[in-house]
DNA sequence: CGAGAACTTGATTCAACTCAACACTGGTGG
DNA sequence: CCACCAGTGTTGAGTTGAATCAAGTTCTCG
């Protein structure tokens, strides 16, 4: 188990906007452990607080929130480079629930040491704070897919967005990708039943587009996937990590 | 014209987190003015950086993002005590419109100084963070109400949403509260058709439990609405202002 | 008084849902 | 060792909630 932050695998992504020599050395100190979790294991539980907060440093899973009906909404799915825990950092406690979906290894802080990040190194703090506002336009983007999009432009979608989020993290190779969920959890995060993201799957199959398959994902057609998918901006920005 | 947040009207709201004397002294400098505004004044547009960031002092706006096939999408309501142009503030550029729907008042800051706020004063930026963390909480909501509930409930939802959030800014008064939207923006917030939301609405005044009428929200039924919508937790929680 | 914007209402259509099987996989225990 | 089961994925048939189409009505404002 490694403590240093200067061997982080994540930092050096060019996703990931730079550190200063500073911040490197703060983050040491910031950082609590690291955390290795099996797939399937609950991270954080909707309403309730939580003493430890998370960064992805590996593996991936699913944010949700359950409503009284017993209908289950995906938020987002959290992926490599996800700061796990803003909520309950600041507000106190968790408004959705997080689940690993795969074994996920994780970076740890103390959500009592937030504050410090505040007083001590407002570079952080302006980076925490960056990284809520990139989640805020994330869930502007998600609301209008699920609002304004056709089913099939709501799978290509998200199947777009998937892929350039693991390209840009490295993760992709030869047209294929890692995406380790179940139908069932793309149907909650779109608002779409089961049966029809199955069908619709299918149809981008046939089409030589995109096929998710075994937990991997395989983009014939980039280009045709955005068009689909009525995708604005291609491309993944940089974004802090924490 | 005051720039005395002392004589702030929304400051001793009991929704709001209160002030230090020196958060108070501080956001008096920090403020660079106020600005009032007709309605269908753009405030920001989606793409394109900005130079003022703003709260909403009175009056009410829709934040809305546009899709490439020309539908829209409504991402969330602004009220008075909403602080406006976060993404601007961090990332560079807005990811949604912004657009006033009555006459509004705005408290006005430069984009320039909000670094300040991180190096010189962090329990504002703390509150800063808050607020984005509010908003992503927010956000998952609706994600949930669009994605998982039916057209009924979706409305009954957001009237109840409406309704409480009034009432903790003291807006409201013999059951009525001001609602200065037009159909066609809730139909785009919720991902309804206008003539659904319309006959939605209608089923909610023959069971007398709602009515809006002439910009006009009345709710006879508050409990039924809460019910109707799945609504988890009734009241608004207290938030910071900036 | 005409024009435009918002709101209403009825008729028809369709995209997505539910229901119902069935296939494939890996794990478990008799 | 194999039967069984639970979880996941696939496909066809029939249903339905919400969309679209089409016509008004009401109101405001120049």
């Amino acid at each position: 188990m490694s403590l240093d932050c200067t061997e982080c695998p994540l930092r050096r992504k060019s996703i990931f906007l730079p550190f200063t020599d500073q911040e490197l050395s703060f983050m040491e100190r910031f950082k609590s452990g690291e955390m290795f979790v099996d797939a399937g294991t609950q991270l954080f539980v909707e309403g309730a607080s939580a003493a430890q907060l998370y960064t992805v440093l590996s593996g991936m899973g699913i944010r949700y929130k359950t409503l009284e009906n017993g209908r289950r909404q995906v938020v987002n799915f959290a992926m490599p480079g996800d700061f796990l825990g803003l909520q309950a950092a600041v507000m106190g406690e968790m408004r959705h629930s997080v689940e690993a979906s795969t074994p996920m290894r994780l970076c740890v802080f103390n959500r009592s040491r937030v504050y410090e990040l505040f007083e001590n190194h407002p570079r952080r703090a302006y980076s925490l704070t960056y990284l809520a506002a990139v989640e805020e336009n994330f869930l502007g983007d998600a609301l209008a897919t699920i609002g304004q999009r056709s089913a099939l432009e709501k799978i290509a979608w998200s199947l777009h967005r998937f892929f350039v989020r693991n390209q840009a993290l490295g993760l992709e190779k030869d047209g294929t990708c890692s995406l380790p969920f179940r139908q069932q959890d793309l149907a909650d995060a779109l608002g779409l039943s089961l049966v029809h993201t199955n069908k619709t799957l299918a149809r981008l199959r046939d089409r030589q587009i995109a096929r998710w398959h075994d937990a991997r994902l395989e983009v014939f057609d980039l280009d045709a996937l955005a068009q689909i998918g009525l995708v604005d901006e291609p491309d993944a920005e940089d974004r802090p990590l924490i």
